[in-house]
DNA sequence: CGGACCATTGAACTCGATTCAATGACGGAG
DNA sequence: CTCCGTCATTGAATCGAGTTCAATGGTCCG
C-alpha cells in the first residue's frame, strides 16, 4: 500500500503543526489581516506547502474551526459513570475550564470568521448539536420535540454568551457562573415542559433535577 | 422595492440603495461570494463610484452590518408608556417579529461575516447592549453586578440562538417562543439575585414579574 | 543500486480590491 | 445666458493576496 507508515506521522504532525498556528493566528488576528505569507512564514515553511495539506486558505480555516470544535468535544466528553446531574456539572465544568485555558481556540470557533460561509457554519452548528444531543440524551428526552429543541437550543446560546463574557470581564468566580447555568438549564426544561404539555412524560426525569438546583 | 432601472429620483440617496442591496446580497451569500462588480452590477453603477460612498469593501461590510442593527435597534423601541413587563412583552415581541419579517437582515446581523473583525464584533456587541441596557433600565436594575450583567447576556444569548432556530425550523408558534424566553428572562433573574445576595434589593421588582409568569 | 514516491520549493499567474485622473451634469453667481 | 465650482460618476491602470504548477531532492523499498 501507499500509505505506508513511515509517511503517516511526519504528514500528521506537519498538519498538526499548522493546525495548531492556525488556531493562534486565526484567534488572535481577523480572518483577513492572516495571510498566506503570514502563515508560511511563521511556520517556516514555503506558501506552496500549505496547499499540499489543505485545498486553499478557506480551506485551512475550516480545518481550523473543525480542530477547535474537536478539541472542545473531547475535553467536554461526558462520563457515562456518571449519574445525570453529575455528568452535566462536570461536562459544563470542563467546558468552562476550557474556555479559560484555550479562550483564543474558543474565541476563534465561535466568534467563527467568514460567518455566512455555510461551511464554516455548519462545523459550529454541529459542534452544538452535539452538545444538544449529549443534553438531552443525558436527560433520558428521547423525543426531540420543537419546544424541547428550541429550550435546549436557547440555553446553549446562553451558556455561549455568558462564557465570553466571563472570559471578557473576569469578575465572576467560576462555579457562580457554573451555578447560574445549570439553573439555567434546569429553568429551560421546566418552562419547556410546561409549554408543551403532550411531552409531559419526561417531567418525571426534569422534576428531580430543579429540586437539586432549588428552584 | 422598485424593480425598474432608471426612475430612481436624485432625491433617492444611493447610500441608502446600497445599504438596502448589501443587506440583500451579504444576507444572502457569503462576504467572499460577494465581490465588488457583483455589488457595483446589481446596483447599476461602476466600481469606482462604490469607493465614493464608502471606504472599501470591508467599511462597505461595516456599514450594512451597522444598518441592519438600527433597523432592529429601531424595530423594538420600548415605549415608554407601558409598564415594565408589557413593555419587555412588546419589545420581545417585535423583536420575533422583525426575525421573522427581515431573516436576511438578521442573520447578516448575527453571525457577521469576518467574525474576528473588531469592528464588526464591536457593531455587534453594542447592538447587544443596547438591548442589555434597555431590559436592565425597565427593571430597574440600577447597579450593573457583575451576576446580573453576564445573567442578561446570557439570557440575550438564548434569544438569538433560539430565534436562528426558531426561523430555521419554523415549528413552533411564535407565542410558544415568546413566553418560553419570557421565562427564561425571569428565570435569569431570579437566579441572579440569588446567587447575588448583596443586590437583594432589586428582589422586589423582579418577583412581581416571576409571579405573572408562573414561576 | 535504482526507481518511485512524496514533501517541498519558488516562480509565474490569476483575479478581485483599490486607486486615480478624467468626464460631465447640475446649480449658483455674475 | 454664461461661466465656474462642485461633486457624482466612470473606466482604465495598478496592486497584492491567493492559487497553480513544474521542478527538486531526499528517503525508503525492492
Amino acid at each position: 500500500m501507499p500509505t505506508s507508515a513511515h509517511t503517516r506521522p511526519q504528514t500528521d504532525s506537519r498538519r498538526g503543526q499548522l493546525l495548531e498556528l492556525g488556531l493562534q493566528l486565526f484567534g488572535s488576528r481577523p480572518y483577513d489581516d492572516v495571510s498566506i505569507d503570514d502563515i508560511a512564514r511563521e511556520a517556516g515553511i514555503s506558501k506552496g506547502l500549505l496547499y499540499h495539506y489543505f485545498g486553499g486558505k478557506r480551506d485551512f480555516y475550516v480545518a481550523v474551526v473543525a480542530e477547535a470544535s474537536a478539541r472542545l468535544r473531547a475535553a467536554t466528553e461526558p462520563d457515562p459513570a456518571l449519574d445525570p446531574r453529575s455528568r452535566i456539572v462536570a461536562g459544563l465544568g470542563a467546558y468552562l475550564d476550557f474556555v479559560d485555558a484555550r479562550a483564543a481556540a474558543f474565541t476563534a470557533l465561535m466568534r467563527g470568521g467568514l460567518g455566512t460561509d455555510p461551511e464554516i457554519a455548519g462545523v459550529i452548528d454541529s459542534t452544538r448539536q452535539v452538545f444538544v444531543d449529549r443534553f438531552v440524551e443525558g436527560l433520558g428526552l428521547t423525543a426531540p420535540r420543537p419546544v424541547f429543541r428550541t429550550a435546549v437550543r436557547a440555553w446553549i446560546g446562553a451558556v455561549e454568551a455568558a462564557s465570553l463574557d466571563w472570559i471578557t470581564h473576569r469578575d465572576l468566580p467560576r462555579d457562580t457562573l457554573l451555578m447560574l447555568l445549570l439553573s439555567s438549564l434546569g429553568a429551560h426544561l421546566v418552562v419547556a415542559s410546561r409549554l408543551d404539555p403532550a411531552a409531559g412524560v419526561v417531567l418525571t426525569d426534569v422534576e428531580p433535577l430543579l429540586g437539586q438546583l432549588g428552584l
